[in-house]
DNA sequence: TTCTAACTGCTATGCAATATAACAATCGAG
DNA sequence: CTCGATTGTTATATTGCATAGCAGTTAGAA
């Protein structure tokens, strides 16, 4: 039985891609952090004071989803809000959200090391080249909405 | 401001799946068809005969999740049903799913060439082959079901 | 300065992909 | 022959993400 998708490149991204947010979602898990959520308080903690709506653009989130999401963080006390304008608002995280982004982040490097560990260093570096320039080329632009 | 994602492989990955099944979803429409569908057709057309189970397998879609979108392709009379014994029965492709999978097939490589089109055959072909030792070996198993 | 277009944060809502649970009919290994 | 496993199926829940719209605010052009 001949493989149909031995050489379609997107095919293997998006199987591989799965698996890493599958994995990724069960690393966090304990935590009780989501993937989008965690990526957030790395956002956040990055720059801090950016406005919810600069994170949903880095991150690819609409408007209308960050609402939501913002307001889980800022219930569960991991980060504050500062109002900049009538408009915007500064985001910052908390002392608590601080210790939670390094629990985080040390998850996702374990997972990291779990889904990418046959990997060489040079490799891995290799590849987050390759992909970074292939999503964040304009040609295959995405709009944030 | 640096960038929380520099060395995370699995961030880079998703954006970029993100954004070729976007590409993907978008070239397959005209066919009236989603990339899964399209998937279903190719592995069918690549292993005449297959029960349904057998390509959820395959593709990593679950049994109860097959059902509707086998239903959708013999509807459209795309695919055909034989059975081989009380439970199983055997799946191929129709003349015009023949001929819908080909054009399937170049909606995909046009998409291909869209969003990989900036690496040389050498480039893919290394990609594919990391990607796929990656996400198929044993260590990262998934269930389907 | 005033007016208008654009932006922020937000709510409500819909849709599509995927997950769980259960069931009847059937098969196959022991 | 029997019992555990498998197939196809329905019904249902969950989740991520999209659309639409709104009120308040800001900033730039006229």
């Amino acid at each position: 039985m001949t493989d149909p998708f031995e050489g379609l490149l997107g095919y293997h991204l998006r199987r591989l891609s799965v698996i890493a947010m599958t994995d990724l979602a069960a690393a966090l898990a304990p935590l009780n952090l989501k993937p989008t959520e965690a990526s957030m308080l790395f956002v956040i903690d990055a720059n801090p004071g950016v406005s919810q709506s600069e994170v949903g653009r880095i991150l690819g989130v609409k408007r209308a989803n960050m609402a939501p999401m913002v307001a889980t963080l800022m219930r569960r006390g991991l980060i504050e809000r500062e109002p900049v304008d009538g408009r915007v608002q500064a985001l910052r995280l908390s002392g608590k959200g601080q210790s939670m982004r390094a629990r985080a982040r040390a998850c996702v490097e374990a997972h990291e090391e779990r889904v990418f560990g046959s990997l060489s260093k040079d490799e891995r570096n290799q590849m987050i080249a390759v992909l970074a320039s292939l999503w964040s080329k304009p040609e295959v632009e995405m709009e944030v909405e």
